[in-house]
DNA sequence: CCCGGTTACGCTTGTCGTAAAGATT
DNA sequence: AATCTTTACGACAAGCGTAACCGGG
């Protein structure tokens, strides 16, 4: 099970060609096909069907276990890489839309800081394979609880902040003028969906519907459109408060009286943060205003 | 980065031998030589102090990946190779000391089953290696929060059973007439230290002394010596309770209040249960008295 | 008959073992 | 001096590419 093989199986896989994927790692047809009979006489399976090319059930399997394998082997190789490199100046630091808040802006240094903005599921692995060499992600969870990462590498995990919820919804909706709601005022809600920007639908939105599903990162247009009526947001309090006064009246929010639920923010640092990143980090746990809201 | 050459690197790094890891591996010790050389150019940084064998900064931090890594790459394998073969209409169970209740007993089919007990640390890694066919695993979590356990390989994990906590100790003990304990109670005592038992000194204990260190997974052994007065032990309270009765009044089980910790028991399985053990699965998670106790 | 995957075969490269050299206590 | 790691080198196998082959649309 070489490595080398099992990443031509995915690139297989997805390509769903021998000859795409062959062009894809820069091999023959040839080399692909060995590869993938390789890797079937190793498992005694067969992985792929042949015309047209699709994962088996066996195979099938084996691609649940081959990304996030390949993903940490990137991740050590990446770490050790980073520890030998000479820590440059900059340091890079992917983030999250909603971990983007006052208490990381307070913290950036004036310069050699690249901020990248990303979907939250796909910082770990940004920083796993050495894309960046910090990581802010945000989520829900319950207080002082720690977000459920999947653990790609050891990484350092710190929280950073946690504030409560509101509600963020169009200024005539019923429950605008509310003091407060409870989830179960919201069992059947219509939210949107907006993953990329780290507000996908949770357990804690029960089994609603999905009004309207927004891809992208940008948090003011997804707030457009839950004050405009396509749906509800949950976003952190001053968040919430900020994008409502902002649409000049069109907008609401209202908090969210579920005392287990917060919106938190963490730091993922690899155990080997440079001069540079070591510096930020700390500046990210000890000098945010985020950082003593730890309860409520 | 092959996984050999990081096979090899654990193996000397524990050793703190090459030629020692070449026995163990069937290697030459030259061949290990070269294996760790390859390692080291590929990643540019010297991993090994050599004389005495030692990891440097750099080869710790790959040593911190390489364990998971490994264990993810057997997983994988186990994991396929287990759907082509043909299933044996034997299932074997990896269990924790504390897993195996009433719920389990109940379960389980008059024959067919090879059951293995073993620290909840490791059951995870057996199911990943295909040295088991399901797993089941305890531990404190806050009340229908799942445990959080390696994650080792694509696993499905179904909660089986919940239970209240009670404190095992000595019928004299000043806390022995006590309706219930609390958690601010006990943040002085001392606690006896078995984590292959399934009870490690958890963040619920406190920054607490330790009284005893016990080594072993037999339960009795454990419950005796609390009830000896050798420190304090927390179990699901079905079991403190027969365990106090059972020392013939020599213990005393007093419930916990603690209404956001209880025992949690969880299955194990992997995503491609043969049919025996798909059946044992079954009946593990609707069958058990267990079940229905989710709540308190 | 074309497109795409498989098989055959030669060549290059890599990897292991043997054996000699080097280093450290 | 003894022990353990490194280096040199030869043998063998693995892996890739070229090219011929085959099977389905």
């Amino acid at each position: 099970m070489d490595p080398h093989l099992l990443r031509t199986f995915v690139a297989v896989a997805r390509l769903a060609s021998f000859s795409a994927a062959a062009r894809e790692l820069g091999y023959t047809q040839s080399a692909v096909s060995q590869h993938i009979a390789a890797l079937e006489a190793d498992l005694r399976a067969e992985l792929l069907t042949r015309r047209p090319v699709a994962p088996t059930h066996a195979g099938a399997r084996l691609l649940e276990h081959a990304g996030p394998l390949l993903l940490r082997l990137d991740a050590a190789r990446a770490d050790v890489l980073r520890l030998a490199a000479a820590p440059p100046g900059r340091v890079t630091l992917a983030a999250s839309p909603l971990a983007v808040g006052p208490g990381l802006l307070a913290a950036l240094p004036a310069t050699g800081v690249t901020l990248r903005v990303m979907p939250p599921d796909r910082v770990p692995a940004a920083l796993a394979a050495g894309d960046c060499d910090l990581g802010l992600v945000d989520g829900l969870a319950a207080p002082s609880d720690p977000l459920r990462l999947p653990d790609v590498a050891p990484l350092k995990i710190t929280g950073v902040g946690e504030e409560a919820l509101a509600l963020l919804l169009p200024a005539g909706h019923p429950f605008a003028r509310r003091a407060a709601v409870r989830l179960d005022d919201l069992a059947d809600a219509r939210w949107l969906d907006a993953p990329d920007a780290g507000l996908p639908l949770t357990p804690a939105h029960g089994s609603a519907r999905t009004a309207l599903r927004y891809e992208g990162t940008d948090l003011h247009a997804l707030c457009a459109l839950a004050t405009a009526g396509h749906g509800l947001v949950l976003l952190p309090r001053r968040v919430a408060e900020a994008a409502a006064s902002a649409g000049s009246g069109a907008g609401a929010a209202v908090p969210l009286d579920a005392p287990r639920l917060v919106h938190r923010t963490e730091l993922l640092a690899p155990g080997n943060p440079s001069g540079a990143a070591a510096a930020l980090a700390a500046r990210l746990t000890a000098g945010s205003p985020y950082d003593h809201r730890t309860e409520q």
